[in-house]
DNA sequence: AGCACGCCGACT
DNA sequence: GTCGGCGTGCTC
């Protein structure tokens, strides 16, 4: 009888994780591609996935091949997820076996009885604006057949839930499951609810705050199971095994949040698209800040759907810089710092209205660090290339980086002077100032600090929806999507910090924060006002917030992207170099780069390789990082280089790499 | 990545 | 004499 060989991708990362087994014949009649196994390697028993039958080993001798142990019943690949996680090994250059058990839940023998929310059809009250309607119809008219994607791209505000929600149940009508990406597990109240109200089907969600045991047994019942559902998730949804899929959304497309940025790379839409494109189904996009290259793609097809008016007649907010310089020097402005009169005098006016406020800062803590006012001593971190931040109420200087933190110091250790001055504030220092400032006012912090739980969050929401808070402080989780109903003032701080950032994506990430914060008042028909506080009131990109234009801003991007060869322009990736010797990372670095460089003059003409460079933060937690830049407009030379690159290069045992495709920070 | 083997320093 | 440090090599 003749052997039969089977090449398993195993969840280990040497050898591209292909590895081939043979099987007995019983166990082999019930193998095929995606059936998932236990197979022997070395001392160890590992978890692979049946990838190819094939006749005869190859590569290794016959006698080394060993047997495949058993098969894992409890969850297998369809043909659909195989391909997906083939297409996401060569694109994001991860390895498969690898790549496919990060990805699994973990298998359990009894999962608990699974929660969701059954929907309970009430009738929609509201209609389409003309618009909306418009888009419905474009949409519902090309078909649910095939694969399309489009880009809703409307201003914030612009009803774009009320689209989805039509949508979403013409698929529903068709007895097809719809998912729903987000991408943030903050989001998902609000859309759990508009959902549950006027869909007829259950309603699943798939976040961190869902347990091993309902991971699992949601993945248990998506195979068994092919009635109509919604799936409401975060990034990792995407792989959700759903029988009968028939449109994906994801919703704020241009959120970082879909960047995985450990183990395999990923970003959640491009995968989207790519499984949409797999199953032959519609993905929908929308953002009312589109990243630059999902623009780009789309500007000028037929897909590409914009919304210039927000619905329900509600007029985009009036948006007003307040130029700060020179605060310092007045006895009266410097005692408000970092407010300013003209903010206070705005808080206090709404408040006396019965609306409420929102004041954003993108950072945590009372100061971004801590400085001797004799000696210029900074107080940094021992493990990581950062300075410590100020937490007044912890007394504590404390790392961002690693777990790193301190009782705060009650002199500098450096000439035992006892002035320390706090530099810079975050949402601590932002919610004191204005406790001192309003005393009799309900304010409560709503940043990662203060918030720690799902509940917590579920519960300041509720507060503020029902008006027993006054004025939220609060960090990018504000700004996400949130639809309040009473918000007519929002107050930006500390955004001046963003504008300096060395990246070329960080216009494009102040003018989507401005807009996002921004678009969280007014929502509801009344006046509303935003104020920006800046030291560079004459930067250019205040002029495209003021006129919400995005498409001013997009025409001055493009050139510059074109002046640096970025993204949309050019294809980028980038390797990475971590080792607990920063010698070692140069020194590898440095010889990696010049060998990858002499290869593409020979074989890919197109290539550019950049660096080595060290990360933004260079040590984190004692560990060194530096980086080569890959450039191509041809992203198949990109590939093919990459592709060789890491079939052929083993690091030594003291540096760890990783390739990161679509990379969205330059860290 | 694991897990062995193997070769050196300091302990009962 | 042997316990254990981590460099090196192999795993279908």
């Amino acid at each position: 009888m003749q052997d039969n060989y089977f090449l398993v991708a195993v969840n280990s990362p040497f050898n591209r994780s292909f590895l081939s087994y043979k099987a007995s014949n019983e166990v082999a009649g019930k193998l095929k591609r995606g059936v998932l196994v236990k197979v022997p390697l070395g001392k160890r028993i590992i978890d692979g996935c049946v990838w190819e039958i094939v006749l005869e080993s190859k590569d290794v001798d016959a006698s080394k091949v060993k047997e495949i142990n058993e098969i894992i019943e409890q969850v297998f690949l369809t043909e659909l997820e195989c391909e997906l996680y083939l297409w996401m090994s060569n694109y994001y250059h991860y390895p498969l076996g690898q790549l496919i058990f990060d990805v699994l839940p973990p298998f359990l023998k009894k999962p608990r009885k699974l929660n969701f929310d059954q929907g309970r059809a009430e009738e929609i009250k509201y209609k389409l604006n003309l618009t909306q309607a418009e888009i419905v119809e474009k949409i519902h008219g090309f078909g649910y057949d095939k694969f399309s994607k489009w880009l809703i791209h409307g201003v914030t505000g612009a009803g774009k839930t009320a689209i989805y929600l039509d949508i979403i149940k013409k698929i529903i009508a068709e007895k097809k499951s719809v998912l729903f990406l987000l991408p943030e597990i903050n989001l998902t109240p609000q859309f759990l609810k508009t959902f549950e109200t006027y869909l007829n089907v259950p309603i699943y969600s798939y976040n961190s705050a869902i347990n091993n045991s309902d991971k699992f047994g949601l993945w248990k019942l998506l195979q068994e199971d092919d009635l109509p559902k919604l799936i409401i998730g975060v990034r990792s949804s995407i792989f959700l095994p759903i029988k009968k899929l028939g449109l994906i959304i994801v919703d704020e497309e241009h959120d970082q949040s879909f960047k995985q940025d450990d183990r395999c790379a990923y970003n959640a839409r491009d995968v989207s698209i790519k499984k949409a494109s797999l199953a032959k189904i519609p993905v929908i996009l929308g953002s009312a800040t589109p990243m630059v290259e999902t623009y780009s793609s789309f500007v000028g097809t037929a897909s590409y759907l914009p919304i210039e008016k927000r619905a329900q007649n509600a007029e985009l907010p009036q948006i007003e810089l307040v130029d700060m310089r020179g605060r310092s020097k007045v006895e009266s402005e410097k005692i408000l710092w970092p407010y300013s009169s003209e903010s206070i005098e705005k808080i206090k006016a709404v408040l006396a209205k019965d609306e409420q406020a929102l004041v954003f800062i993108n950072r945590l803590g009372y100061a971004n660090y801590l400085q001797c006012n004799a000696c210029g001593h900074q107080f940094s971190c021992p493990n990581c290339s950062t300075n410590l931040k100020f937490f007044k109420k912890r007394q504590e200087l404390s790392c961002q980086t690693c777990e790193y933190s301190e009782k705060s110091p009650e002199m500098c250790p450096e000439c035992m002077n006892l002035n320390l001055a706090p530099k810079g504030f975050g949402t601590e220092k932002a919610f004191e100032v204005l406790v001192d400032l309003l005393p009799d006012k309900k304010i409560e912090r709503f940043d990662r600090d203060e918030i720690k739980t799902f509940n917590q969050l579920e519960e300041v929401l509720d507060k503020f929806h029902k008006k027993e808070i006054d004025i939220l402080v609060g960090t990018q989780m504000l700004s996400k999507g949130h639809n309040f109903e009473n918000v007519n003032l929002v107050l930006i701080l500390g955004i001046d910090s963003q504008l300096n950032f060395p990246d070329f994506r960080s216009n494009e990430r102040v003018y989507q924060t401005l807009t996002q914060v921004s678009g969280r008042a007014g929502r509801f028909g009344k006046k509303a006002e935003v104020l920006v506080h800046t030291l560079a009131p004459e930067n250019k990109i205040f002029s495209y917030l003021l006129s919400h234009s995005f498409d001013d801003f997009y025409k001055d991007e493009i050139p510059m992207r074109q002046m640096c060869s970025s993204p949309p322009v050019k294809k980028i990736a980038l390797i990475y170099f971590n080792s607990k010797s920063q010698g070692d990372v140069i020194k590898e670095s440095s010889e990696k780069a010049n060998q990858l460089r002499s290869l593409c003059l020979k074989h890919f003409p197109e290539v550019e390789v950049l660096g080595p460079r060290p990360s933004m933060v260079e040590k984190k937690v004692n560990k060194f990082t530096w980086s080569l830049m890959i450039r191509s407009r041809e992203i198949n030379q990109l590939h093919n280089l990459l592709n060789t690159f890491s079939k052929n290069y083993r690091p030594p045992r003291s540096i760890s790499l990783k390739i990161e495709v679509d990379p969205y920070y330059f860290d």
